[in-house]
DNA sequence: CTGTTAGCGCTTTCAG
DNA sequence: CTGAAAGCGCTAACAG
């Protein structure tokens, strides 16, 4: 059983042509019913598995995507991952994935890596200060085609899967302002990513909508590590009045804020208020998680991401540059009871 | 742009073999300098990238490793699978991934695609239900090595790396035991998982060696659904007299089965104590997390499971028996002050 | 319906 | 030091 059987190796056998040994495998139109049923009955005789790599060196294709993401630690992004390999899967489709570890280099070596391995597409989610794209849009150069979720670029000419953080922060604020806060704090992302704009803009026109005054610092940024959570909320905490209420990138920093909060003797959800995004499953299990969550669907991102993906690969390429721009809709998930 | 420079292409330009061109390219020895020169020039200039396909082709070898696993869902596997990919990179290897959902014919299927992309290695945890490894050990036929790790097959003649379950539990026990506890109860895994079995054995040993009567009714076992875990949970219980404390398989089961005891009104940690495995980073987060969790080292069983197959791969097939069998110990976490 | 031929891009003897 | 030639496994014109 050392050596594999080829398809040449089966045409010998049976003393005829590779090509219709091919054929036959492939039940293609033209061939004779009974060499077809030969050459099937000793392929499966002989174990005969056909050589992926030769086909794809053939084909050009190799039924591979590889899917970029900050990190797997986070249960976002491993949700993420598994609506985008279900959807891979049902498409035989294989799936390559590479953590950038929110590394703008690391995230750039592994396009390289990716395209050297000739996948068909790429899925990504931006490393947190990724403000330049040319990496990305260079694989047009390649003809591979990318769709980003989550994370995605600040550009119109792009494939997109995001969860609409408009609604879901206004949403997230007038809940908080039903619940009688008026002064409300904000921690935000790194100004790279796109979604800390958009979150200071909803908030700006809720503010305004509701005629309360908006005091910009009350909207402070971390880098997402616990540290710097920390300091962002001290940073809220020394504004006077103090705010009541505050809302978190997401869950992890959340939480961070609430622990913190919680050594400096506030009482979560009495003395302050959190609400954030992702609700995350973890949630469930806490005893004071934040008072609300804005659910971002993370499976449906990742199946959405793979299923335009997959389309723009199984449809032969019009070369027209129609983009697909997809916002998920946020849920805001309240938790306290 | 639109194609892509070839070797044959800039041995065209140049007047020169593709041999040449395939020497200058690697820095052959016997290459003249000025060729090279002009070679390497040339093939910046036109933006040579290498087909990797074609050399995978031609090289019977694809650098790439695939990782089979229950899922990415639960930490402890997303943590697996960063050590796997940080010690792939490192070793330019890239990462295939398959989701089994404790589905064996899904790994089956996993494992099939995987033999036929050609990967060089596969990284594997079984699913929980895994009782016969065939389709495992069939890939020697394929010299398509194996490493299994955490949730390992009880055969000898393969390579692993897994938890010491004894070890971890025997201390998880006497923590117990030192806190007072004499009814002791256990949350255990399916028959199946090579685990359970192991956790039972070490209980016994250490009720033996502390002179405890053992009482097998406080053995009961869960299939890691909530619901499941509930009903084991009241298995244990209902025994006369009722434990005082339980050991549960892993921190996913004994936030389950505290959710379920706190409704049935008991207090965590004073009527009823629990002690698990995994020592997940989302205890961290909880107001009552288990006592005592035993930390398994995740990331660390992936980079050793990775570092084992990259040896494999890198040293020539020396056809020897020669197995690893990697235990990687525990250590108990206690969580209550 | 079947065989012949060529070739994908690259590496690697084997000659010179 | 360099070139010519073969071949990895498979597919797909093109001829019969």
């Amino acid at each position: 059983m050392k050596k594999v059987a080829t398809i040449k190796e089966i045409a010998k056998q049976l003393n005829i042509s590779p090509s219709s040994v091919s054929r036959a495998l492939h039940d293609h139109p033209s061939i004779g019913l009974r060499t077809k049923m030969q050459v099937q009955k000793l392929a499966e005789q002989l174990n005969y598995e056909p050589n992926q790599i030769a086909i794809f060196f053939k084909q050009r294709r190799t039924y591979t995507i590889g899917v970029i993401l900050p990190n797997l630690k986070e249960e976002f992004f491993s949700n993420a991952i598994s609506g985008i390999e279900d959807v891979a899967v049902k498409n035989k489709y294989h799936v390559f994935i590479g953590q950038s570890h929110d590394d703008v280099e690391k995230e750039k070596q592994i396009v390289t890596a990716m395209k050297n391995q000739h996948v068909d597409g790429i899925i990504v989610s931006l490393a947190k200060y990724t403000k330049n794209y040319d990496h990305f849009t260079d694989l047009k150069r390649n003809n591979i085609p990318i769709v980003f979720f989550d994370r995605v670029p600040a550009l119109s000419n792009v494939n997109k899967v995001y969860y609409d953080m408009a609604e879901g922060t206004k949403e997230a604020l007038e809940y908080l302002i039903t619940k009688g806060h008026r002064r409300i704090g904000i921690i935000n992302g790194p100004d790279e990513m796109k979604s800390s704009k958009e979150r200071t803009d909803a908030y700006k026109q809720v503010m305004i909508k509701r005629r309360i005054k908006i005091d910009m610092s009350l909207v402070v940024s971390t880098d997402l590590t616990p540290e710097s959570t920390k300091a962002a909320l001290e940073e809220l905490l020394s504004a006077k009045p103090r705010p009541t209420a505050i809302l978190a990138i997401n869950d992890y920093v959340a939480l961070d804020a609430m622990h913190h909060a919680k050594k400096l003797k506030l009482k979560i959800n009495k003395d302050i208020s959190f609400v954030s995004y992702a609700n995350l499953p973890i949630t469930s299990y806490l005893l004071n998680p934040p008072m609300a969550s804005v659910e971002q669907h993370p499976y449906m991102q990742g199946t959405k991401a793979a299923e335009i993906l997959m389309d723009i690969l199984n449809h032969p390429k019009e070369e027209n540059d129609n983009y697909s721009d997809v916002k998920i809709n946020g849920e805001l998930i309240i938790h306290d009871k």
